[in-house]
DNA sequence: TACGGTGATGAGACCAAGTCCCATCACTTA
DNA sequence: TAAGTGATGGGACTTGGTCTCATCACCGTA
């Protein structure tokens, strides 16, 4: 077995997964993961970059399905409407199957530090993809920053918020800016 | 020379900035580093958790400036002037021989991934310290996120500026503040 | 049926990051 | 002068990550 059975991909990540939670990050070897996986060291290498993206696939879809929410919004639409569009059209990535594994994919990010750390470059990744994207409409710097930036808080509060309750992800993240915005109001109007 | 001379990690840093701008950051094992500041591997490891946390000595420091600002600020101040006071509090920090090595340590952080990564997390480590301070004075969960995550953005912008126009941070971090806060004003008016 | 092409995999050498352990040295204090 | 302390040197070791080349399954075509 092993050579040329389908899905080595998904068979790698579910061997992380597995692994990671029976004996922690830290002492598992990428070498045995593959070999969970029936592959070897180089094949889980020729998938992700390094050890960690194992566990953050896909996210670079998620930051082109928000700028291509940014870019095609209506011309007359606010920033922070732009960037409830943004988080809504990634929806279509937060599938019932994710949602099974999220809880232990999470535990297993905050036990390490260097997985935090690349959580936080994808979440910055998130920030840049959307400023940028809301420059290109025309928005000012300062102001495509900080609606960007409170769409990825909203986006990581909504994410939690989705892997409790689960549902439609659209309506959560809408739900949560919503929240966030009334949080910045009620900032702003206090002084 | 080498054992025994003082200012050991002072001349690790140097020694790594030097060879991070000559060769590249990939390009220079810290074997070398270690090498021109007269010293071994072993030492470098000693004063430095990793390789690349030899570019972000110091920043425990400022978090720890943030949150004891925040605690101690007067209790009726509300959460955004509570945030600049915390900015203000880390520029005791930002002296003129900070300013000198400051563009090419910005330039050789944006070089390389692992760098930018690093530098995402200690911003995420400033959020999460002003976000609890916050709270522990009463500020609800949101409202702290938000306002601290609008600190980090004007503390980032403010650094930036600082580094080019020079003279007193804590000056500039209130101005830049003022600005961040105003584009959130009209960014919930434009709707 | 045979053949060559293609793409994914295996295998192993290799380098550098990071850990560990122990010896060594300079300096201090009794 | 001797013991103690803290910083350093040195080297073995594990593992992440890169690179190169051989190998195998499948596919299309003659």
């Amino acid at each position: 077995m092993g050579r040329w059975e389908p899905d080595a991909r998904e068979r790698l990540v579910r061997a992380a997964l597995d692994l990671f939670g029976e004996q922690g990050y830290e002492n598992t070897a990428v070498a045995q993961i593959a070999e969970r996986a029936g592959l070897t060291k180089s094949t889980f290498f020729r998938h992700f970059r390094d050890k960690r993206e194992v566990l953050f696939g896909g996210q670079d879809v998620l930051a082109e399905l928000m700028t291509g929410a940014i870019s095609g919004a209506p011309a007359q639409a606010g920033p922070l409407e732009v960037v409830e569009a943004a988080l809504v059209a990634t929806a279509v990535t937060f599938t019932d199957e994710r949602r099974a594994h999220g809880p232990q994919r999470l535990a297993v990010i905050a036990s390490n530090d260097e997985l935090r750390e690349r959580a936080a470059l994808k979440m910055v990744g998130f920030a840049v993809a959307m400023t940028d994207a809301l420059k290109q409409r025309g928005v000012p710097e300062l102001e495509a920053s900080v609606a960007a930036e409170l769409g990825v808080l909203a986006f990581n509060h909504g994410y939690e918020r989705w892997l409790g309750t689960g549902g439609d992800f659209a309506e959560v993240a809408r739900r949560t800016l919503g929240e966030v915005r009334a949080a910045v109001g009620r900032l702003e109007g206090a002084e």
